[in-house]
DNA sequence: GTCGTTCTGTACATGATGCCCAGGAGAGCG
DNA sequence: CGCTCTCCTGGGCATCATGTACAGAACGAC
């Protein structure tokens, strides 16, 4: 470890260089791949891409291999974004709240005061319904906001901003948007 | 292609039973877990396990397992979600703009015309300035609103979502907030 | 110049993977 | 009731990746 970082709380940090970016540029594209196979594409020795991904996940820059499972294929296809406004001093409970319900996904406080915002999903449009009703029954909500989505342009995505952190080009080829 | 809409192979989406539902709460927990492993806990043979596996990212439950990238770790501690507001007739041309951003890590179009829902990320909250100044700065986008994330209470999470849908009894246990 | 770090190339034992097959249990159907 | 189809089981096999270790070389820092 070269340990002479230490910043507490938010972001650690350490900057990555390009041979990390390109590793988590693999990774990202084709997961089933390797240590070895992986080193071979990098051009490395394999003891070398295996340090460089053993300090990544030490690092917290991966958290992890976690399946990338489609909520629509399991059942889910409505995704909606909810704002909440919460009353004061009831963020603890409605946090406790919302972390009961399995079709919010994620949850977010926001700059105003009180304000949450959530990724739901649902079964059909109308039983988006049913979900923001037991969202929002809960007395610390005094007021929601709800948006569905209709299209995900730009689905979750990695690489371009770590292209970018690792000072690699932007991504010139023809799929530019993965990962 | 829109990652949350049902693809058009509608027949799919078969809901998945309560081995699929465990094998998926096993890989979201120890990713790095193997079939052979898996099959060990989960009491079955390794074969059995194989093929669910082979089922459940042949029918698009499982997308694939990339690796979970913080972006934090990599210099952008600051996340925001901004909602724009779209000029008639320009959505693909924002939606173009937005590709080429890095910091854009995804966007949605939502309900109310022209409107689109993006995450971003920065390096502080004056580098989100920049960021923001980047993505507002097309003639397209006709208004825009920020809220900047403080806390994250509920991370992503599939877990839960996943059980139910699987039939499977909610989580009891103590962490009952993990995937 | 010398030290410390990193990368390289190689080696080895262990274990997982991908694939195959015959048999058995269960569900649905005629 | 008996049949068939599907799924699971338990085993085996060859190949391959993994984790780990080590000595030497390259590079930058002091």
């Amino acid at each position: 470890m070269t340990g002479t970082q230490t910043p507490a709380g938010a972001g650690a940090a350490p900057a990555i260089d390009a041979l990390d970016g390109r590793l988590l540029e693999l990774l990202a594209r084709e997961p089933r791949i390797g240590v070895l196979e992986a080193s071979r594409r990098l051009g490395v020795a394999r003891g070398t891409a295996q340090a460089r991904l053993d300090r990544l996940r030490a690092g917290g820059v991966i958290r992890g291999f976690g399946p990338d499972v489609d909520p629509a294929a399991i059942g889910y296809p409505v995704t909606a974004f909810a704002t909440l406004e919460i009353r004061q001093g009831q963020g603890e409970q409605v946090r406790r709240h919302l972390r009961e319900v399995p079709e919010v996904l994620e949850l977010h406080t926001i700059t105003g005061q009180g304000d949450m915002l959530c990724r739901l999903v649902a079964r059909s449009n109308a039983d988006l319904q049913r979900v923001i009703d037991r969202v929002v029954g809960f007395e610390g909500i005094v007021r929601s906001a709800t948006a569905i989505v209709m299209e995900n342009p730009v689905p979750f995505r990695i690489v371009p901003l770590v292209r970018q952190a690792a000072g690699l080009a932007p991504e010139t080829g023809p799929a530019a948007a993965e990962g």
